[in-house]
DNA sequence: ATGGTTGCTTAGCAA
């Protein structure tokens, strides 16, 4: 199975980009974020035609997330659940080939001490209960997506440039981890020990051509499911050329 | 080599 989650900044902006890289990559799933539209204006006939069904918990301007998948998604869960009372759209999950799959898009924080970043810790901690609510670590999960946070300085081109973001920040790194010991590894991390590998850079300050990028989008995998991966890419070509979004597709392949 | 934000909404926010 070939599980991919990308950040397209707007569904809306990068229709081409999407349909394009599903039918170069044909992943068996996609998690997709920050789709900035209201499911009524997700493109579902588009990627129907090439052979995907969609979950799509959309917003207007803001937040979004859904997930793409060859074969029929089942158990369909949109936000935290019956007393969700988050206002952003920033998570949906479906179990596609056996595998609880979870499309997240974590906030951003804004800036270290803001109400942002208040809110942002809190939510890692509100999906860390909800998964020890409603999963098993010894069951097939994936949680997939925009983390906004780089889990240690292998992960940043420039860690004292970052050191002190809400994507670097101790207290960040500790939600997450603190989400990884319920029972999950990165996938990403098992088949590259060296640093290097990024997954978004800022549109602002050159961040691209000047390779100024971190590795904050993931696929976290229960321990047993994790073993299983055979390969983890990130596809950097995505960043380039015209229009692409900031952050690019990470692809993980699991043995059956 | 890449490009010096981008997207949504329409002035300012979020990232």
């Amino acid at each position: 199975m070939k599980l991919a989650t990308w950040n397209v900044n707007s569904v809306r902006a990068r229709e081409a980009r999407l349909l394009a890289w599903l039918a170069a990559w044909q992943p068996d799933v996609l998690c997709l974020q920050e789709l900035k539209v209201v499911e009524a204006d997700f493109p579902t006939a588009a990627v129907q035609a090439l052979g995907y069904h969609a979950v799509v918990y959309g917003q207007k301007t803001y937040n979004g997330v859904a997930i793409l998948s060859r074969t029929p998604p089942e158990d369909l869960r949109r936000g935290f659940g019956e007393d969700d009372d988050d206002p952003q759209a920033r998570l949906v999950s479906a179990r596609v080939n056996g595998v609880r799959v979870l499309s997240a898009y974590f906030p951003n924080g804004g800036e270290v001490g803001s109400d942002k970043f208040a809110y942002k810790l809190a939510w890692m901690e509100k999906l860390r209960v909800l998964l020890e609510r409603t999963a098993s670590p010894d069951e097939p999960l994936a949680l997939c997506g925009d983390v906004n946070v780089a889990p240690d300085d292998r992960d940043v081109a420039r860690p004292e440039e970052w050191k002190d973001t809400v994507l670097c920040h101790p207290a960040a790194r500790a939600a997450l981890q603190r989400i990884a010991a319920w029972g999950l590894d990165d996938t990403f991390r098992r088949h590259h020990a060296e640093g290097g590998f990024y997954s978004w850079w800022d549109y602002r300050m050159l961040g691209f051509p000047k390779n100024n990028g971190l590795r904050i989008d993931h696929v976290l995998a229960t321990r047993r499911l994790a073993a299983r991966s055979t390969a983890v890419e990130i596809d950097r070509n995505e960043r380039k050329g015209k229009q692409p979004s900031d952050h690019v597709p990470v692809v993980a392949t699991f043995a059956d």
